[in-house]
Formats: C-alpha cells, sequence, structure tokens
DNA sequence: CACCAGGCAAGTA
DNA sequence: TACTTGCATGGT
C-alpha cells in the first residue's frame, strides 16, 4: 500500500503547530545534543548541556584542551558517559586533524560526502548522522529514530523489520525533499511518540487516529 | 520494584 | 545477514 504521508504530517501540524527543531544555539551544541540523547531522555541531556555550557565548554578549543575524565563528569546525567564522552573527544580529535578544528569546513562537504564522514566516526549511527545533516547542516534528509519506527508499525504501514534507510525513503519518496519540512515532521514525531503511541490503545486525543488500523 | 528514554559498537553464529 | 549484549542516568 502507499501510507498517507502526507496527510500524517498535516495532521501533525494541525495538532501541534511547527517545533522549530533542533533545540541548540549552536551546531556544535546540536551535534553534542545528538550523541548525548542517544537512548536517553532529552531530561537527562538538558542537565549534561547545562554542565557543559556552565563550564564553557560547548566550544571546539575547550572540548580539545579538556580531559576525556573531566568531560565525562560534566555529561554525567546524560547515561553512558565513558562511552559518550569518548566518542566527544574522537569527533573533535577528527574535526582538528581533518577540518583545521572547523565546523565550517566540515560542513563545506557535499551531502553523500558528509554522511559518510560522519557515519566513519565511532559513535555516530545512521540516526544521528542524519540529525546532524538535516539540522546542523540544512539537508534534506529525514531523520527515522524509535518513535518513527513505532508510529509507522502501530499504523502498519511497514513490517516490523524494515530497514533504516526503507524507512527513511518512505518519507523522502512521498514528499518534496525540503528541509524545512523534514525538520518539521521528524520534530512531530517526537512529539507524537512522547505524547501517544506509548501503548496499544487507541486515543481519543491522537491527530493520527483517523489513520489507525480497524 | 521494574521499565523506559530522540542508539551504537562489538561479538557470535 | 541476523541476533545478543554492554553501556548508565533519572523519571514514572
Amino acid at each position: 500500500m502507499n501510507p498517507p504521508i502526507q496527510e500524517a504530517y498535516d495532521a501533525l501540524l494541525e495538532k501541534w503547530g511547527a517545533q522549530h527543531w533542533w533545540p541548540a544555539e549552536s551546531r556544535l551544541e546540536m551535534m553534542l545534543g545528538a550523541i548525548l540523547t542517544q537512548n536517553t531522555a532529552w531530561t537527562n541531556v538538558e542537565k549534561a548541556l547545562e554542565n557543559l555550557k556552565s563550564n564553557q565548554a560547548i566550544s571546539l578549543p575547550a572540548l580539545t584542551e579538556c580531559t576525556r575524565q573531566q568531560l565525562a563528569e560534566w555529561i554525567r546525567p546524560a547515561g553512558y558517559f565513558n562511552q559518550k564522552a569518548a566518542y566527544i573527544k574522537m569527533m573533535v580529535d577528527r574535526i582538528k586533524t581533518a577540518f583545521d578544528l572547523s565546523l565550517d569546513h566540515l560542513f563545506k562537504l557535499e551531502t553523500s560526502d558528509l554522511r559518510n564522514e560522519l557515519l566513519s566516526w565511532k559513535g555516530i549511527g545512521p540516526e544521528t548522522a542524519d540529525s546532524i545533516l538535516l539540522y546542523a547542516g540544512g539537508r534534506p534528509v529525514f531523520v527515522v529514530d524509535a518513535y518513527t519506527r513505532r508510529f509507522l508499525t502501530r499504523h502498519e504501514w511497514i513490517d516490523e523489520r524494515v530497514r533504516y534507510d526503507e524507512i527513511a525513503r518512505l518519507f523522502t519518496s512521498n514528499l518534496p525533499l525540503n528541509t524545512q519540512l523534514f525538520n518539521e515532521y521528524h520534530a512531530l514525531i517526537v512529539q507524537l511518540g512522547k505524547t501517544f503511541c506509548k501503548t496499544r490503545s487507541r486515543c481519543e486525543a491522537c491527530p493520527l487516529r483517523a489513520f489507525l488500523p480497524s
């Protein structure tokens, strides 16, 4: 079947309006948040980012100079702090050696080259890479996360074992290739996931209830 | 108490 | 390729 991708977006936007993501003041903060929020509640990420801000640590030079142990302490509330501190350190090292410690240089890469570059960094998988491409790079790339997969399977628009890239293609092939549209759609899916779709029960207030299977 | 949250890497078969 | 496990905090 051909899922009502555009109609679902219209219903979500009607319900909640524009979300204006990503909640970050800079590309670097966005990238840090993308790593910190992996399998982690955003409220915990906010605490970690506050720690970094109060220590003036959201800058490439500061992240280069601090120790991995110090960084791990700052981001402790976000969980997996040893792994994530190592990932952030490796990211900054790579930006230093290959891009002169400049995000401007990094983001000059063409989209598919930039995606491959990000995916080559340990700790950056498809969702994190695509989040950075969309929300820090402004590229028309669709982000697929656990909420996206859940709402699609609940509505029986995909089988449970469909791969990441195929889910992304479901959106990119049924919508205009527009960065702002993909930005809002992903943000609205997260809003949906945080609010509904937590149980299998039908909810009267769900903006997508009209699309649920009978 | 158990379960979950805006994943990913590494190991095994 | 398909599955399993470790990583860790804070809220419900």
